[in-house]
DNA sequence: ACCTGAACACCGTTCAAGT
DNA sequence: ACCTGAACACCGTTCAAGT
């Protein structure tokens, strides 16, 4: 049995199995207790086995932020689908709550996607990574927004209406997850996701 | 030199020289690579004898965060003080403001307010935490929102108005901070106050 | 090509012992 | 009361060596 699994590795699927157990431990202990030894010890490993597959722990982490990432993605489609194609509002809201609940359900997940090399403060000079969060998620949410908008507005003013909109969800699951609200801010961004998507479709001219 | 310094230690100010210079580590190289055992040394004191005024890691972490918020604090005042009385939507931009450029300028202090005990699952079930990061800062935005506000207008709006503002800025920073925006957040953001602050303003009925 | 064993330079934390 | 010295059980990472 250990035999069969320690040949498997050979043939190629450490890494895969090094993320899923990474993305396990870290659901349960957190991120910061994330360890490769304590990682490579659960596979039946050597630490240093590791290193044939990820160049050092951050890599690892850039890796498991990836995965975060796609399911996030993930998540929010299935939110959408979900809503009514011609609400454009209730689409918004739904993406809302799509974004809040997988905040919520994958506080790590979340975690890593928008806190990596969170105690760095290396800014290449080299120009702005962070395409990567901003890609898939964003585009959804700047289609959405778009469908609120008049046929033919300016793309910049959706652009920075879509910005806004993240910012504002983004901004409510950070202090949920942070417990910076004494009671229950669920319920009331849920509301607040409502008034939010009203108020941005009246700010149009009709 | 060295001497006197050590005997400096035993007359108590131990403690306030290890923030002072664990908020300095912080600063260069970020809360990630703080270790007990480098203050210590940087210290020229034994690393056990921190546990004299430190229970572990986590309290002086924990102490470092108060230093923040308290900093925190002092800047939003600040920018307050700087803001015309009257103009109540130009003190809600001034208070986004003064948010943002804490949070540009202090990056790690910014981050130890809000995202400490940033891996660990453990909710404590003796209920929520919290009240600090919301204390003194949110006291601020929820005036300036409340002088928004009609006079009568109902408490419990209030809250939420200053809630949605809160989430707003602070995913603002949060956004700005990672870099999840191609091209200058920083000037698109200020616009986003302005308008922010409009309608907010705009949504009583008059 | 993929993995092991052993080593290096670190950690956080504890505890007896010093002054 | 406050600090030191030494120890324990960990880390991340590297590198020769095995198959």
């Amino acid at each position: 049995m250990v035999t069969a699994a320690r040949r498997a590795y050979h043939h190629g699927n450490l890494r895969a199995a090094a993320l899923d157990r990474a993305a396990q431990l870290a659901a349960d202990g957190g991120t910061g207790n994330l360890s490769l030894r304590a990682l490579a010890r659960d596979l039946a490993v050597s630490p240093a086995a590791l290193y044939r597959h990820f160049a050092d722990k951050d890599a690892l982490l850039a890796a498991l932020a990836e995965r975060a990432l796609a399911a996030l993605h993930a998540a929010l489609h299935g939110a959408l689908a979900a809503a009514p194609v011609a609400d454009a509002p209730a689409r918004l809201v739904a993406l809302g709550r799509g974004y809040l609940a997988f905040a919520r359900a994958h506080p790590d997940a979340f975690r890593i996607v928008f806190e990596l090399r969170h105690g760095a403060p290396a800014q290449r000079s080299d120009g702005h990574r962070g395409e990567q969060p901003a890609g898939g998620p964003f585009a959804l949410l700047r289609d959405v927004v778009g469908a609120l908008a008049p046929p033919r507005a300016p793309a910049a003013r959706i652009e920075r209406a879509a910005l806004s909109a993240w910012a504002f969800v983004h901004g409510l699951a950070a202090l949920e997850r942070q417990r910076a609200w004494r009671g229950d801010l669920a319920t009331v961004a849920d509301d607040l996701l409502r008034d939010y998507a009203r108020a941005l479709a009246a700010s149009y001219p009709r």
